[in-house]
Formats: C-alpha cells, sequence, structure tokens
DNA sequence: TCCCTCCGGTCAAACGTTTGTCTTAATTTG
DNA sequence: CAAATTAAGACAAACGTTTGACCGGAGGGA
C-alpha cells in the first residue's frame, strides 16, 4: 500500500540509503541520481513515516499539553497560544483534559510518556505532589502554567497578588473606599486566595478598614457570583465597588445589583479578572484585569522549546504583566 | 537510559519476546516467570515506547484535529466533545488550527498524514476541494463536521435551514410579523446564507413579507451585530424582532438597540443562535437556538471510530436536532 | 514403544527510517 | 606514474516492538 524509500529505491535503482540522503538534502549524490529520486519520490507521492523517523532519532516532535478544561475561554485562549508557537517550531500539540482530577492527569502523564512526546505543558488542576514526582522522574521537558512549584521545574505566570492590588488601587484612587470582594475557591491558591491576598494588602496599605461582610467566596462561575454579590448586599452599609476574583464572576454580580433596583457603575462600580469574551458581552461592559492568556501560553512553549533544545533558561520563572482594562462599569466617585 | 524489553529480558533470563506477550497478557508463559517478569517491569519502571508498537502495529491511536479557530466557543466545545470521547476509547488527540486558510488545513493534513494518524475530523472553514481530494486520497477515515459535502465523507451536522426556521417561526407564533435578520457572511453557506434560507423561507411560509431594509449581513461576531442593527433601526418601520446569525451579533444588537433608548424585549425581540457562553452574560440573557456542539463533538468521534473499525456507518450523515432555548430577550406580543 | 499433543519458550523477521563505515572507481597531486 | 584524495553509493546495524514459525521435553493414549 503505502510507500517506502524501499519503493523509491527499487525503481531508481539505487539503495534505501541514497534515497533517504537525498531527500533529506544531505549532499552525497549525483545531481542525475538525486533528480532521479526526487522525481519517483513526487509521482509515488511518497510521505515519510515519521513514526519509523521518531522510532530511531528518538525525536516525535510531539508536545502534550495537560488541560483541565478546554470550554474555559482562558485555558482555550492559553492553548491556542500554544498551538501557534508549537507549530512553528514543527511540533504539534496533544491535548488531554483532565477537569483537574488528580487521576486523569497523572493517566495522561502516563500516556504522553508512552508516547514519548519531547515536552509536556502543564495547566491543570493543583499540580498534587504525584504528578509532579511522576513528571520530574519521566526526564520529560516540562513548563508549568500558571502554578507555581519551586524552581526545579520551569514556569509562567502572572503575579496574582500584585495584579490583584493593582486592581484594588485602581478602585481606590478612584475614590472607592468602601470595597467588596467576591473572590474565587480559597483552594484555588493561585488565583483563589492569592487574589483576595491582594486586595487584602492594597486595604492595608491604603489605611482602608478591612470587613468580613464585605467578603464572598465563590468558585469563578457565574451563578456563584450573584450569589456573592447578594450576600453582600445585605450588609447594612452598602460598599460603592465590588471587586471580583473573575469575569464571570463579576458578570454575575452585576445582575445582582441590577435585580435589586441599583445601577452600575452608578451605585456601584465592579471590576472582574480576565478579560474574556463575557466581559465586552455584559452591560456595562466590564473593567477587567486583562489576563495576557494568549501570551502565557506562546511564552510557555518558547520555553519548553528551550529547555527541550538544551539551551538555558535565563529565568525559570517568568511572571507577565496584566493590563486593567477600563471600561463602562467602573466610575470616579468622591 | 531508557529500560526496554531487552533490559527485562536479560535481567529474567528469558527472551524478549516472551516479556513481550507477558505484558500483553498474552497466556503462553509459566505462573512463575510471568511474576519475575511483571515484578521486575514494575521494579524497572518500563514504559512500553508506543511509537515502536505503532511502527509494527501500524496504529498510532491518534486522531488529527483540524479545526480553524480555538478561541471560538463553539468550537471549544466540539473540541471538548471530540476529546473526551476519543479518550475513552484510547485515543489522542492532535489539534491544529488553521484560521480557515486553506494552505494551513493542506499543510495540517499532510503533517498528520506523515504522522501517520488513525483518523482526521475536520471543523474548519469551506472545506475547500483541495483539502477533499487530498484527505480522499490519503485513505485516512475522515469525519467532517458542520460541513456538508457529498456521501463520499461522512459528517455530522446540525441543519441550519431547519433550525433557523425554527427559531422565526418561534418569533412569528409569539405574534411578532415585522422581523429582521443580522446574518453571518453568506460565503459561509452553511452557517451564513443557511441561516437566511430558513429565516426566508419561514417569512415565507407564513405570509409575510420579505423585506430587504430588515436584512444585515455580518460576520458573526459582535461587532457587526452593533453595525448590523443600526442599519436596521435606520428604517422608518421599526421591527418588533430581530433574528441574528449567531449570539455575538445578537448582544450587538441588544446593545445597539439599548443605546437608541429602546429596551429589548419590550420594545424588539431578540434571538441568537449557538447558546454559547455569552448569551447567559448579556442583559436581558438571551434566547436562542442552542446548537449542541458537545455532542456534536462526541458523535463525530463516535463515527470516525466506527469508520476506523471498518463497521459501516448506518448513516453517512447524521444531523442533530438544536433546541429553542427561551430567555429574557423576547416576549410575545399583539 | 510410537505417535501425538501441549507447554513454555526461543528465533528471527518485520515495521520504515537514519547513519556510520566500507567500497570502488575516478580524479587529482606531487 | 604512483599515491592520495574524492565522489557516489552500498552495506548493515540500530531504534523497540510484535508475532508467526519452530523446538525440545513432558505427558497421554493406543
Amino acid at each position: 500500500m503505502t510507500v517506502t524509500l524501499k519503493d523509491i529505491a527499487e525503481r531508481v535503482g539505487v539503495t534505501e540509503s541514497t534515497v533517504s540522503r537525498v531527500l533529506n538534502g544531505v549532499p552525497k549524490a549525483s545531481k542525475e541520481t538525486c533528480e532521479k529520486i526526487l522525481k519517483v519520490a513526487e509521482e509515488l507521492e511518497y510521505s515519510p513515516n515519521q513514526v519509523a523517523r521518531s522510532l530511531v532519532k528518538q525525536k516525535t516532535h510531539v508536545i502534550g499539553l495537560v488541560i483541565s478544561d478546554i470550554y474555559n475561554p482562558y485555558f482555550a485562549a492559553v492553548t491556542g497560544g500554544i498551538e501557534e508557537i508549537a507549530s512553528s517550531y514543527g511540533y504539534s500539540l496533544i491535548i488531554s483534559t483532565t477537569g483537574g482530577r488528580e487521576k486523569e492527569e497523572l493517566k495522561y502523564i502516563n500516556v504522553f510518556k508512552e508516547k514519548r512526546v519531547d515536552g509536556i505543558i502543564f495547566m491543570s488542576g493543583r499540580m498534587p505532589d504525584s504528578c509532579l514526582t511522576e513528571i520530574k522522574n519521566s526526564n520529560i521537558p516540562t513548563v508549568v502554567v500558571a502554578r507555581k512549584i519551586d524552581d526545579s521545574v520551569p514556569s509562567i505566570h502572572i503575579d496574582n497578588i500584585k495584579e490583584s492590588y493593582k486592581a484594588v488601587e485602581f478602585l481606590i484612587k478612584s475614590g472607592h473606599q468602601k470595597i467588596a470582594m467576591i473572590s474565587g475557591t480559597f483552594a484555588d491558591v493561585e488565583s483563589g486566595y492569592n487574589r483576595f491576598l491582594g486586595y487584602k494588602k492594597a486595604l492595608e496599605d491604603y489605611d482602608l478598614p478591612f470587613c468580613d461582610n464585605y467578603i464572598a467566596e465563590g468558585d469563578f462561575k457565574l451563578a456563584s457570583g450573584i450569589e456573592g454579590m447578594r450576600k453582600i448586599l445585605k450588609t447594612k452599609e452598602l460598599p460603592t465597588a465590588v471587586f471580583a476574583g473573575s469575569d464571570a464572576m463579576a458578570v454575575g454580580a452585576i445582575k445582582a445589583i441590577k435585580a435589586t433596583g441599583l445601577q452600575v457603575p452608578e451605585d456601584i462600580s465592579v471590576v472582574g479578572f480576565d478579560n474574556n469574551i463575557i466581559s465586552k458581552a455584559c452591560d456595562p461592559e466590564l473593567t477587567t484585569v486583562g489576563q495576557p492568556a494568549k501570551s502565557l501560553g506562546k511564552k510557555a512553549m518558547e520555553m519548553l522549546y528551550k529547555v527541550i533544545e538544551g539551551e538555558n533558561l535565563a529565568e525559570r520563572s517568568i511572571y507577565l504583566p496584566c493590563e486593567i482594562i477600563i471600561r463602562d462599569s467602573t466610575r470616579k466617585i468622591g
């Protein structure tokens, strides 16, 4: 069926090794045979078998991506960035979604090992120790996205504490003093707890009181934003602004606020986090902390490539800055 | 470095073939050697080399996905469905994004050929003839999503004409007579032109006049929805409802309507298409035609699996129904 | 005893490449 | 003119599996 080097070799009357070299551009054949080989290869529609090639070269040109959830626009964007760069380097991308379940994560790391991928990008749940050790002693170059491990494995992040701090600072500088927060689940240290920490620190630095009634813990999703906001709206003294740990929760907050007859941003300003697609769909459009999702993916792949090539990483842990995107859900007061 | 069958064989004092059979559960070894082999394999942390295996078995357990754009939540959802089923069958998924560019599509089909994937799912642009023939004579099992070819290659769709018809019919039955449409680009026959066709047919069947001023052609994106709606709002006699060929355009329409001081749905009802994530983020929440995106992906992979296994497909072209999801952007009138 | 059948393996080919070493003839060099 | 170099290619091993064919011995039946 499928045509091999041997087929070409026979037709041309030469040996497989010669064909191989010619097709790979190794300059060792006469112009004549060279042309003949190329012509026959063309005629026979030769398609090199990469799996055979991988076997001997010990290189698959495949990289594996462990991701918790492709439906999440943020992850999708990171994935897109990864794919773009991977493809430009001649690598293919295998994706596997884990739902953040440790068992699945381990399973896929194992699949990647058996498939002899050249590298792994890990962007799933909490990166449990089991995965970490599994990855470490698999000896496969790995980059972790949005999850800080120790420096043994390179990673790329945003600085959640700092970016969250900046968002709250923005509100403070706009004149807000009573600022509530709807955080993501604290169990997610990076984007849940750390964003809360940034909020807290900003209040401290600007001598604003921290108030338990102004805090609601959600799960990053829209519904929990509604719920959280409802809780906050029960306090006697309403906040003038609320900062949410995700755009989805921010949109939920807006809905809850409007449902009580109050206005955004006239009565309460709202700031989100992510700058995903919904932040421009809601009404009013959301002021939010813009995560460089695609850039994270690109950078991650660039780092991974360097590791694969054996280059030294200048920094083993890179932070990309966010940009606060001001739209219509916030206003200056006072 | 990496441990092979040979390493195990030597340690146990047996030959590679025996080890291979034991590890694959072929019942041909004594209980004793069996245990020994398993034990040593465990100790050495043997990880079978799938690329070697693929070479001899002529099977990679990889399927390739050609997708135009992973950032689009609809494509992401389909991808998720595919991955879920693929993984349950023991297949891995390679993704490649093309931006709908023919050149990229051809490039990736070629990569997939060289990588000897077991199957291809195609969900990119217009599926140009070049790709079609390339796929056909590659002899790789293929399923096309959301793009009707001839019956030579299996495909899975929604019936855009019919579903769009149903949406407009819903409006008519809600008492609307003056219904505008913001369509996706006509160049995209399936989801652009066909949805327009369904709209037109519904008007005809219910003896409503078709009016050029009520038609705007967009590009599926939010901005074009705003623009299209603005154009429609310029007509002397305003419509009471507008049907958009995508949720994003519907959201744009809502924004444009609200910007003139009119209300949704009090003054104008709006219906979208897709049921993607933004349809629940906007205000009011969008009534829309719910595409079974994830199911499309699942079904596609199920079909592909059958083709790979050599089973006969009961139907080579499957249509999945949509469900109209009624939220707050529409109301009954009259 | 002879023949047959299992059992528990071994042997070797095959999958489709790459690549280091060897060969042969021709050409160059001194 | 002999020696050295080079050009163009052949040969074979290697990558890590799978799998059909073979094989020696033990046991069983006639």
